[in-house]
DNA sequence: ACGACAGACTT
DNA sequence: AAGTACATGAAG
């Protein structure tokens, strides 16, 4: 936590660098704000500061209607979050507590629910099923702020079970109704969601989208200005339904512009949070740019986050088809492989990515490959559809998967911040040239490897 | 690890 | 007058 004087003139200045690190409750008002809030700022006896929005929420104070504190980033409370927690609040995110309990969540994630419990407990001080109807309830307020629903339906999508109880743990949590949030405000809506997507600035949006525009696959991916667009599946590794979204950065505020076509309302909030860290848009990037910078060696692109791919299964495939040829070379054969599976397109024409039963049950030879890398794919495949739940680490053990496809399946499909991909070619050629232990990097290795390989034009990009 | 109880959840 | 949308008390 910030300490007080810090905090005083972050606040009095309205300083936007400290958007997102502290929180301003106001004890007169009982209201809490961002430190750029707009409003005639209180007078500092009557603040108090938190490092997080619902710790101000829990102290009984309720959002600025003006600023949206919840709003801001939600990446503070994963700081120093050990990786089995991390998993965990990334799960609840996905909604992994809308209908099963903390038990089923211990026992996914391979401990017990005792020890779960202790630790969110311990390093979040907050209980699991809460944080879970935090981010319900944010989720909730999000949908009535930036659509036209009707509060029922966004009531279900928010995972509550019924009515009566999201109205009672909104009013718990923001202390107002539903209805007072949304106001007046009536605005469009089609079965097309638009939403905004904050992040904490910078963020490097050309340098993603030109690091997506070089390996977009056919109807299934699609650069336009400055706009990214693809299909996307869910659940991740036993697609049942499909859709597609848009993302474009707002012009003038540190926002995302999604624009989402989905057709499960149950699911849709699984959905934007993975967009999120899909984007990467959760990363700290000043803080990740500052210790890269300061390992040195080479100059930082600022605001680079990791450009991830919708799932570690197609990030696998992706890898494997990347093996020892170009990008270009990459990109040809998985346009092949969407494309030589006619069940791949959708409705509107649009194409999606292949299943891994479709991968498994393939003879694959629409692709122009080596034998062996078909028998890979088709492996991978079988191995993703019989065990959806393993980690890729797991698909070791198929001939033709080393550490390399691994380590770019765990960066480019789970967002990992700390992968190395010491085996990466341009990455060898890279470090030669500045000359510096990769451990210095860490935690951020993954973020480091995407430096170097945007550093000078090297010729072997992976794919 | 266990049981009682509070309060989370549904109707 | 009937129907829809939202909020909330009561009970299990």
């Amino acid at each position: 936590m910030l300490s007080q004087p810090i905090c005083q003139q972050a606040r009095l200045s309205r300083d936007r660098r400290y958007d997102g690190l502290f929180f301003i409750a106001v004890t007169s008002t009982g209201i809490y704000c961002r430190p750029v809030c707009p409003v005639q700022p209180p007078k500092e006896q009557n603040v108090r500061y938190y490092a997080t929005a619902h710790e101000a929420a829990l102290a009984g104070y309720r959002p600025c209607l003006r600023c949206h504190p919840d709003s801001a980033p939600g990446s503070s409370l994963w700081i120093g979050a050990d990786v089995t927690l991390k998993r965990a609040i990334r799960l609840i995110d996905e909604g992994a507590l809308h209908d099963s309990n903390v038990a089923a969540l211990a026992s996914r994630l391979g401990i017990s629910e005792r020890y779960l419990r202790k630790l969110f407990q311990e390093k979040l001080g907050i209980a699991a099923k809460q944080y879970a109807l935090y981010r319900q309830v944010l989720f909730a307020k999000q949908l009535l702020h930036q659509t036209a629903l009707p509060i029922t339906d966004i009531a279900f999508m928010a995972g509550f079970g019924s009515l009566r109880r999201f109205h009672d743990e909104f009013k718990q949590q923001l202390r107002l109704t539903p209805s007072q949030v949304r106001g007046n405000r009536t605005r469009h809506m089609s079965t097309i969601l638009q939403l905004e997507l904050p992040y904490r600035p910078p963020l490097n949006w050309p340098l993603m989208l030109a690091f997506y525009q070089a390996r977009t696959l056919e109807g299934m991916e699609w650069v336009e200005g400055e706009t990214y667009g693809r299909t996307i599946y869910w659940p991740l590794h036993q697609p049942q339904y499909h859709g597609w979204f848009e993302i474009t950065p707002d012009p003038t505020l540190p926002v995302m512009q999604l624009k989402l076509d989905w057709p499960d309302a149950n699911s849709l909030q699984a959905v934007v949070h993975h967009i999120r860290q899909v984007l990467d848009l959760d990363a700290d990037s000043q803080t990740i740019d500052q210790h890269l910078a300061a390992a040195g060696g080479f100059p930082v692109h600022v605001g680079l986050r990791l450009p991830g791919l919708w799932s570690p299964f197609e990030a696998a495939v992706r890898a494997v088809l990347g093996q020892q040829v170009s990008i270009a070379g990459a990109r040809t054969q998985l346009n092949r492989l969407v494309q030589g599976i006619a069940a791949t397109t959708l409705p509107d024409g649009r194409r999606r990515f292949v299943t891994p039963s479709e991968l498994a049950n393939s003879a694959l030879d629409m692709i122009k490959v080596p034998q062996a890398r078909r028998a890979t794919l088709n492996a991978l495949g079988a191995a993703v559809q019989q065990q959806p739940h393993d980690a890729p680490t797991a698909w070791l053990s198929i001939k033709g998967i080393g550490p390399w496809t691994v380590s770019y399946a765990l960066m480019r499909g789970q967002g990992e911040p700390d992968v190395w991909l010491g085996g990466d070619l341009g990455i060898q050629k890279a470090l030669k040239a500045v000359a510096i232990d990769p451990s210095a990097f860490a935690p951020w290795r993954s973020y480091a490897t995407f430096q170097l390989w945007h550093l000078p034009k090297t010729d072997k990009e992976p794919a």
